[in-house]
DNA sequence: GATCCTGAAATTGTATGCAATACTGACTTC
DNA sequence: GAAGTCAGTATTGCATACAATTTCAGGATC
């Protein structure tokens, strides 16, 4: 019934946590109360650590104890330039190789993005934009890539969080969608490419902006 | 004094067995084994899989034993495709963002790469090589995608280990470097980019044509 | 001979105990 | 009053013990 191991399951819970904002940018991870708050003991807490702490997402000081990753906006930047390059490959490849499947699967969530849109439903654009990208990645048929794209682009969602309802945000995604989808549709590649970096490179500008304008939790963690 | 903790320098090791080949693509890793090889329980030896795992390099399938990673050659292209990207992405940035000083490491490296293929010492090439292509990661100031970069070349490192000593491998890839290395002096990001890819993709097409060759040693391990 | 039990042995996953290091805060010294 | 020192406490890192699951050998059945 079961396969997967506690440690996994804490590694997932405690990543939403993160990425919801419950456990915020800076947080102090103590294991004994992570462990106690799920009724495990401290292995399976320190082991999903290990988890995070590798992909990114967590902190591990040596002997000090783990944090919530707290990234500046230099390296967030950076992150979101990496971004836009590794979307932009797989718009590029994905041009090449989509099926035609796969570009009525990308059309219906363009589509259900839209109806997000005259919603004015910031949530629901927010998780069916998520699926416009993911779709995308998957198009690349390039699994490596796909998974790439995907663990970095859950390694920012701690911070997109932050920016969900700036205004006409939406309006300006969707119709850059539009761009991305017809540019993939007619196989222009490179056009799709630059696009799609074009679209990521905006976010990231915005989010990063947002952050310096933030106060940082762990200012002197060092 | 020694400030690292064990399960670090357990990942260190058994990372550098798998890249000299020590422990090669699907070789089970048994817990007990390696704790007692190594003198220490098997905490530190889990914790160290579990960040391998993380980073690829080895497969934990749950309650049935970690595994060095064996990946086809399908796969195996799909990452040289990534790493060609990244790459590119570096050399791109890298010509625009250089300094003086790096300029300079990067020339001497190249030299240094002279130096070896004169001698035809391809262990030598081998380490220099790595060198060139790390100032590169590093010239684009992008400290993010240097780390990008530099973990996936790790990840690749036991594949190119097959293939060191291919006939007149050292001289293409010398005068590949060298290209390189004008288009980013010169600040032709664009050319930069499209050498390197070039320079990847040659490789990885090389490697995953050598592996396709190769028989597989857990063929059946599903 | 092949397939299906079945139970012991082996191996992984989790909990717990102990040792080593870092943190805290009162006290001392200047 | 600020800085340094030195116990005492808290927390992490590692070792060990136990539980849960898988693996595998040896028969039984067809």
């Amino acid at each position: 019934m079961e396969k997967r191991k506690r440690s996994d399951q804490m590694s997932d819970e405690i990543e939403e946590r993160i990425a919801t904002g419950i456990y915020p940018p800076g947080m102090r991870l103590d294991e004994v109360e992570l462990a106690a708050s799920f009724g495990v003991s401290r292995t399976p807490i320190r082991e999903a650590l290990i988890q995070l702490s590798s992909s990114g997402l967590v902190e591990i000081r040596p002997r000090r104890g783990a944090i919530v990753a707290d990234i500046g906006p230099q390296q967030l930047w950076e992150m979101f330039e990496v971004m836009a390059e590794l979307e932009a490959m797989c718009g590029r490849i994905a041009a090449r190789r989509i099926s035609k499947e796969e570009q009525a699967a990308l059309v219906a969530a363009h589509e259900a993005c839209e109806t997000a849109r005259e919603q004015n439903d910031a949530d629901m654009y927010y998780r069916l934009n998520e699926q416009f990208h993911h779709l995308i990645y998957a198009a690349s048929h390039n699994s490596f890539l796909q998974a790439q794209a995907a663990a970095l682009h859950r390694r920012l969602k701690p911070y997109r969080r932050l920016q969900l309802r700036v205004r006409d945000r939406m309006n300006s995604s969707f119709s850059e969608h539009a761009g991305i989808l017809d540019a993939i549709l007619s196989e222009q590649g490179d056009l799709a490419a630059e696009r799609l970096r074009e679209h990521v490179v905006v976010q990231g500008q915005r989010f990063a902006d947002l952050v310096s304008s933030l106060p940082r939790l762990n200012a002197a963690s060092r």
